[in-house]
DNA sequence: GATGAATGAGTCTTCATTCAT
DNA sequence: GATGAATGAAGACTCATTCAT
């Protein structure tokens, strides 16, 4: 077995055991158990716990990010960026829905490094959304006085509340589909301008496929 | 000193630490410390850590969505219902920033009885969106596709996200008065109906000041 | 039982078992029961087991540097004062086995503390030595070309290494005193000048019996 | 590489990583790296980690006593046999500060088996020491008085000290032949009888360069 | 022979909880 | 009721040793 896929394994196994009891009730003993390996070896590629939780949000949030700015990339019309980054958020929390329940539940965590941890990648993810309604200002399709810096928080607060609830109930009451619409018309209706043309069709980006497999096997360092 | 006062003395020392250093990481005895009670002390109102935790949900939480209720209550526009609810929870979180903080961080918990509670006491608040939803549809004022749970979330977390912003920064950007305006607008917008009539002015219900003694001064039970 | 009884209760245990197995072989476990006392209690009174090493030296050694130095005081010929202080040192090695096992043993351990902390406490002790030579000098009775930073060091090594080999051995092959006559002899004449008057026979200081009871029970800080 | 030669590495690195941490502070792995070898060649060549400590005792201590009884050997006088001693056991230090900080501190180790070894190696070396001492006895030399199981102990315990001294301290204030010299002085005067004769000019043994070469290959046995 | 990744037993330390005073 | 010293179970982490390659 490869270094990298070790790497992989362990933290596959973290994101479910933290996804089940939570950081602080996961013991790496049971990680280990999980990840089919022994507990020492869990140190031979993270330095404490702490690192396998900071390793998860590095690598993955990574990859998430990578993938939403792609696909929003290929869209012209903001109105369309938007729905697609409803869409978007809340499938990638229905397909991984462990890793979805560790990052909204860890993240809240107030630890002192976290909290300054959360500013630099979470920043990064609404960013992405306050650009969208700044391009739709210029372009006249969003309202002048909508202030981007509430609005991102807004609509992430709405898709992140929406996919905790898919996230700890098992229940499965509204579809993807159903919510991401439901949602980002709320949003786009909610800060139209008058003078906003139609939304025109545009193919919607095919999902990629292909896992990018680019994992790092160093350990991750302190 | 009346045992309803060490009672909140521990209550309201918990609410402090829990913020400080999240639950996990906090001690009993900083509690007991903070509350100026001896570490057993504690064990003669609450059963244990995890108990004084519950107790906050029950408590403050509980005052919270009375409160809320009630000033709802006192307005007739729906779309006034919504501003106010959303200027409400704002200056609530505002002025019990300890109290939000342990709220938002552990609510978010993952732990079984956590995941129960929270949909009890929880669900009421939400469900007073919804409601104020369905009164707005029943009176043609909202969008009958609207889907009030799916709303209710996404209000909720929009509100949800901004006050973790102030919570977790120091800075504040933004005025609450300005992103409860900011954040009901959009959602306000987002899911009128063509032909609702314009917002007919009503009397802001004034702040209630007295506060509500209804302490139980038992031991919670596990 | 008060506090200051569970400290020295926790620092006599240490010496038995470090002095049993040396520093690094002997577990906390193994004091805890040694001294009937829980795991977890030592740590109310030290700060971890190093701590508990550096409190016996602390107090232990302070407490015979005191005495001997007490005694030396009331001899005046420096020649009867080097026979007291090779006497009173056997003898206190003879009655403290363990203790003087726990010092000989671990104050080698090179850790860097304790290569500085060495040079504290023990200097102190070693500086007897030389002011007993060169009030010997001075006094005519001692060749001048004696080079009291090397007399110093052979006269404890001389004692210490005979010390060495009643703690290791079982079998006490000679006696203190016969030893004590012997070594002091080695460089009594070793080093008197020529014209050494000879000596005058003193009152032997009488041992003093009475315990002194001054323990600190504050926990040791690191 | 011969099989000799990799010993040898592991050996020499050990002595290092031994004196610079202590045998309980020293990592196997810390030695590999120190030896360019691989953990587990460690293991080709030692039983375990102890076995390496034991090694270095039994090569080491054997290739010093055999160059002290070979150089005393080719002197006459007693006292210059105690004086040459001196200087030998201290120059030898000097020359291997490592091996001299490893043998002292961890000979202290009072595991049950370190105090047996020390028995047997370390007899053999105090015993120069008295053989000297009987003879010089003997021929009229010293006193009759004289304890030859006393005297080994304080003689080598001041060289011992001394070198202790040389180890710990960076600094050297003393030459190695000044030490040698007062402190075999103290020893010599302290012992001499009253009508031994002057002492006779010796030649003094010439330092043997050429490395024996006896290195056993095998592994050590348990 | 040589490697170094993997193992898992072992231990210090923490801290919620108890209970004698 | 109040105290806070004492408890001891629990768990993160280390590192000597093994063994598949």
């Amino acid at each position: 077995m490869k270094v990298a896929d070790k790497h992989q394994k362990i933290v596959q196994a973290a994101i479910r055991v933290f996804a089940r009891n939570g950081f602080f009730n996961s013991k790496i003993a049971e990680i280990a158990k999980e990840a089919n390996v022994a507990d020492g070896t869990i140190y031979l590629y993270f330095n404490n716990k702490y690192d396998i939780l900071i390793t998860i949000f590095e690598e993955e949030i990574g990859k998430i990010i990578a993938r939403v700015k792609r696909e929003i990339a290929q869209l012209e019309d903001p109105r369309l960026k938007l729905e697609r980054f409803a869409y978007l958020h809340l499938s990638l929390v229905e397909a991984n829905r462990d890793l979805a329940e560790v990052i909204q539940v860890e993240l809240r965590q107030s630890s002192k490094f976290m909290k300054e941890y959360r500013n630099k990648k979470f920043a990064e993810y609404l960013n992405i959304i306050s650009q969208i309604v700044r391009q739709g200002q210029n372009a006249g399709i969003f309202k002048k006085e909508i202030m981007p810096g509430i609005f991102k928080r807004a609509f992430f607060g709405a898709l992140d509340e929406m996919s905790r609830f898919w996230v700890l109930s098992s229940k499965k009451k509204y579809s993807v589909a159903t919510a991401a619409r439901q949602i980002s018309s709320y949003f786009i209706n909610g800060i139209e301008s008058k003078q906003a043309p139609p939304v025109k069709a545009e193919r919607q980006p095919k999902p990629n496929k292909s896992k990018t497999k680019r994992k790092k096997s160093s350990k991750s360092k302190k």
